[in-house]
DNA sequence: TGAATTCATCGAACCGGTTCGAACGATCTT
DNA sequence: AAGATCGTTCGAACCGGTTCGATGAATTCA
């Protein structure tokens, strides 16, 4: 059933019912009345394919997010909630794109085939070539993550730097002087990953200015991996009283590796770090760390958006936001830990 | 750009420019060339809302899942990741659809206005109108769960029933006579979540069978509800031994609980259920539990659904999966409980 | 009473592909 | 040499909407 079927059966031409639908000139009562009971009647839907080829607009963003492979984590999953929630608030649809880097196929097409009106990119490295192709040609994107050189392009971000500085701080102020940073992984932070990058930046800067000793460590995104990280640690400094992760899928294994080794947290080992509040809950004790707000990240993400898709020409806009640290179980103060 | 703009550089007509792309009827090597350089030179990519009008078929499936409120589990995450990519192996892509029941306005828009081919669901009730209502219309679906009459429609599903009682079984080899069971939220239950229907049902029977003492709860999705769960568990029965969850957000906060109550697992307490490996890896002790294999239940879940796309007509098929409960370390032997 | 204005509606063109039947020249038969 | 056959290519129609200019009837004004 197509517009044409409305129109004959109530006896009026197809520009008459679109405009009865769209609103986009005046149509007599009588006739609305008219088409909408017949519309009712055979409950129809104009076919989204021929609107979006009339005009231009599919009425769907994008998400574009990493492959698995790096297996995902708990914020990817809160940012795809929030995002696709939003966009449904603005009758946008959400098209998933699996896609690390601009010559991915998936990439391609979503622009290319003109499958959506704009698009939503996650985990951002700080260079990155997707961003510079969609700002080259102007397609309308946010960012979740800033580049290096983020000037001129929408994004929402978090301020890792500050986030990882906070966390050092709260560790100093409590007394810890020897300190270990666990990373995303190796092959990430090598990447160019925004949030590992500017993470151990701050950390680095942060524990220079506090003239903490510290190590810096990269751990696999499970909780393998982060049992043999803390394993590591222990081995490589058995002094280390303390250590920040931004590794919320390890945050199980480094638990467990302390606990293994007879550390009690939050008695004589502290963890912190920035990792979303529902999985920082999860774990005994209940974390310390600056809480990632993926929610309204999504959310701001898809508002730049619409608001881009709306007004073309808008000059860029952006939202840094830096979460306090939320004060929960997992740090004290320094004891005076066994020298060996 | 378009077919035409190619078609008058290349110096043919537009319908060679479409046999030549898509190989339904030969062409001449010669205009194949010259087709190939003009495209390569401007970089062309047919338009897919285009495409779509004119031969009926958009490549893309609809991935219908529950809005959040209801927050998100790590399975439904590995769900999506998994459809996602293995869509793509397809060269489809994957619209998202936030939607609970067959009246959401989302579902009824991916149906309506034909945005997708087909359709996988996630989340699915023992009585679910939006399998009824798309195996009435014909409309290809593959849903992830089976209904209470499954026959006829096509699914991926989990044994829930199996699963449970093997949980059952294996506490109750161990020595375990006074089992919990931690079921997901009461609404969801009520709503007659399969999973929750099914996995209640198994624990029940096999409890019954095994002569074993059980109380069965409902508990939120979320670490706070795993932590007051364990306390009223702990309350109701101090002599229980023994629990069994379907419910992997709660689980963080059944731990927590069994460590404040001073409970060591598995050494008096054991705990055991239905959760996806990577969840059950993050905690200490890891949990012993029927894998929930999303990853592969994502990819059968797309199979079967482009099966049903290529071949229309082909009759109903499904995948019922009961994967075996692998041995980690949170189960033992029952020891001999204070009774109070 | 005729001209100007307003309002509702219509027909046709267009968006960018796909597909069908027809036409073309070259080669093969007989 | 005329006719049949084949491989290529073209033009036109179609998918289902949107949008623009034109038309005609009703209303207002001179």
């Amino acid at each position: 059933m197509n517009i044409g079927e409305i129109a004959q059966r109530a006896g009026v031409s197809r520009s008459t019912v679109s405009y009865a639908l769209s609103g986009k000139r005046p149509v007599s009562e009588d006739t609305r009345q008219k088409i909408q009971r017949v519309i009712d009647e055979l409950g129809y839907q104009p076919n989204a394919s021929a609107r979006a080829l009339a005009n231009g607009r599919t009425n769907t963003i994008g998400l574009v997010f990493p492959p698995a492979g790096n297996h995902y984590t708990g914020m990817q999953l809160d940012f795809i909630g929030s995002v696709v929630e939003a966009a449904a608030a603005y009758d946008y649809d959400v098209l998933l794109s699996p896609s690390g880097v601009d010559s991915d196929r998936s990439f391609q097409r979503l622009l290319g085939e003109r499958r959506v009106d704009g698009a939503i990119l996650m985990e951002i490295r700080l260079q990155d070539d997707r961003i510079d192709h969609l700002t080259e040609v102007g397609f309308p994107s946010v960012a979740i993550g800033r580049t290096a050189q983020p000037e001129g392009s929408w994004w929402v971000g978090l301020d890792h730097t500050a986030l990882a500085s906070a966390c050092v701080h709260h560790l100093a102020d409590l007394g810890h002087r020897r300190v270990a940073f666990v990373n995303r992984p190796e092959q990430l932070l090598r990447a160019g990953y925004e949030s590992a990058q500017r993470g151990l930046d701050g950390f680095t800067k942060a524990a220079a200015e506090r003239g903490l000793t510290v190590r810096t460590y990269c751990c696999g995104d499970d909780a393998a991996s982060g049992l043999a990280c803390l394993e590591r640690i222990l081995r490589d400094d058995p002094a280390t009283t303390a250590l920040v992760t931004l590794n919320e899928a390890a945050l199980g294994g480094l638990y467990r590796g302390l606990a293994q080794a007879g550390r009690h947290v939050p008695l004589d080992f502290s963890v912190t770090g920035v990792v979303a509040s529902r999985w920082a809950e999860t774990v005994t004790p209940q974390l310390t760390a600056a809480d990632v707000p993926a929610e309204e990240m999504g959310r701001l993400a898809v508002d730049l958006l619409v608001q881009r898709l709306d007004h073309p020409g808008t000059p860029a806009r952006y939202h840094l936001l830096a979460p306090p640290i939320s004060l929960r179980a997992s740090t004290g103060p320094a004891g005076t830990p066994a020298l060996p």
